[in-house]
DNA sequence: CGGGTTTGACCGGCGC
DNA sequence: GCGCCGGTCAAACCCG
């Protein structure tokens, strides 16, 4: 923790003394100031530490005092149901145990669940403690990544980027096999991509023999919280409704499982240390659901498979999504949806525009020129015909680009500069023709026209992060809609982290 | 013992 | 044509 790097080490110290004696009456005065300073710094850091405990206490308070009022829901709902027979007593320990289960993993979800959550629409016993077996896998997972749960979750939260960047070589792999997104996976190869020492794994979907369904993830080369996960194909069997839940932790895995035989897609999900529920309402609108696994992280998903039907006439939008304020920590997706027929394809990013900040309940903004329900969004052009190199030009830059601001200074000037001419059609993974030179030329040479620009819209919101800010430009300037939204209960919407990234 | 992971070898595409 | 690189294969290994 910070503290730890404020204490002087010993052998300064000593190193300090030393020189002291050597050096007369002077040195060691000067070896005096600096224990006095070093006195001084030791006050602070206990004074932090205080304050530090007491926060830990708040945060067990109010995690006692949720977990009161679930064990009040879980008490009524059981006395409502009627006891069943004997014949079911496993059952009912099993359901009793992943009660306990559950109340963990509430506790780790606080403020993760809404009401609309997936599991609770989920009828089935089995199913349901299936899924919390899941969550409490994940937590698991976490626990292992060196996130502190329960109580200390909301210090899990500060000590987020220093768990993720805890993770050795070793350690990663596993951490992400255990991915879960429902299906299941089978690691068929793993290689050293050039350009980033972590290594690329690749999995296969073995929930039917001969399901074409792959899956790379690949931990970003800068960022080794980053996790870029990249689907590819169609899975030709049903899927539990367990792996329809879990799947739906992004629009692209959504995509893939409820398309049913639609053509074969390309989904790259970047997952920032966790998991985005994103699911589609019956209007296919895009709906971002509390995670129910991982709340500690903000995820960053990018899905380029989801034609994305909606109203708006623009075929790609930014989605820069004001998330639940139920969510603890924001989602970041980039959904560049692409489907055969670009004109009614949607492209969308959606980027953090707020920390949720805790439990207040959701309320999306709708924007009467996006006509989505979407919370928010960034246009992007008109018509832009769909580009098969954005699709690459956002995996490489994702996996190589340090920042993901840069990355998304890439996508959209990409989408801008495909604006500018040659029509493409329908995009697969193999179809991308598009050299990692033409792609780092196109991003280099368009970025240097809207990246700034991009950069000082997001500025401009994050400094005003309590208002609606619409920005209309001309398409000869640059083709975008940014809206941003806060949640009532917002707070400053970005976290030091959240600048960094953007 | 079965299923999953690891890891070196192999193959094909692509650029020079 | 050659070499590089990403993707895949498959044998060895591990684990429950």
């Amino acid at each position: 923790m910070e503290v730890l790097k404020k204490l002087p080490t010993s052998d300064s110290i000593v190193k300090d003394e030393v020189a002291g004696s050597d050096g007369g009456i002077q040195e060691s005065r000067k070896v005096s100031h600096e224990l006095e300073s070093a006195n001084v710094e030791m006050r602070e850091m206990k004074e932090e530490n205080e304050k530090l405990k007491v926060m830990l206490e708040h945060i067990e308070s109010d995690y006692k005092s949720l977990r009161l009022i679930y064990l009040n829901k879980v008490q009524q709902k059981s006395s409502a149901k009627p006891v069943p027979d004997n014949k079911n007593d496993h059952l009912n320990a099993e359901f009793v145990s992943s009660s306990d289960q559950e109340r963990e993993f509430v506790s780790l979800s606080l403020g993760k669940r809404s009401s609309n959550s997936p599991s609770n629409s989920i009828a089935n016993k089995e199913e349901k403690t299936k899924l919390i077996c899941l969550g409490a896998k994940e937590e698991e997972e976490l626990t292992n990544a060196g996130l502190t749960l329960g109580p200390a979750v909301g210090l899990a939260k500060e000590n987020r980027a220093i768990s993720s960047l805890e993770y050795s070589s070793s350690e990663e792999a596993p951490a992400m096999n255990k991915m879960n997104d429902g299906c299941q996976w089978r690691k068929y190869g793993q290689k050293v991509a050039k350009g980033n020492p972590c290594p690329r794994a690749y999995y296969r979907c073995t929930v039917a023999p001969g399901c074409p369904v792959r899956r790379q993830v690949q931990r970003c080369v800068d960022d080794m919280s980053i996790l870029i996960t990249t689907y590819e194909g169609t899975h030709n069997h049903p899927l539990p409704l367990t792996a329809t839940a879990m799947a739906s932790t992004t629009a692209a895995a959504a995509s893939m499982l409820l398309s049913g035989s639609s053509t074969s897609g390309l989904d790259t999900e970047m997952i920032k240390n966790g998991m985005n529920f994103k699911l589609y309402d019956n209007n296919s609108r895009l709906i971002n659901k509390p995670t129910v696994l991982s709340p500690l992280h903000p995820t960053v998903t990018l899905d380029l498979t989801i034609p994305m039907p909606k109203p708006s006439s623009s075929p790609y939008s930014l989605n820069f999504n004001t998330f639940s304020s139920l969510q603890r920590f924001p989602s970041t997706s980039l959904n560049f949806s692409a489907s055969s027929s670009s004109s009614d394809s949607t492209s969308t990013i959606n980027i953090p525009t707020i920390w949720g900040s805790g439990y207040a309940s959701c309320s999306p903004v709708t924007d009467n020129k996006v006509h989505t329900g979407r919370p928010s969004f960034l246009n992007i052009g008109k018509n832009l015909p769909q580009n098969p190199s954005l699709t690459e030009t956002l995996t490489k830059a994702l996996t190589s680009d340090p920042s993901f601001h840069s990355v998304i200074a890439q996508a959209i000037s990409t989408m801008v500069g495909s604006g500018n001419g040659d029509q493409q059609s329908a995009r697969t993974l193999n179809s991308l023709s598009i050299t990692k030179q033409q792609a780092a030329a196109d991003s280099n040479n368009k970025n240097k026209g809207c990246e700034g620009y991009f950069s000082s819209l997001l500025m401009s919101n994050m400094a005003n992060p309590g208002m609606l800010s619409t920005l209309n430009l001309p398409s000869s300037e640059l083709p975008f809609t940014l809206f941003t939204t806060s949640s009532s209960s917002s707070k400053p919407s970005f976290s030091n982290e959240e600048k960094k990234r953007l």
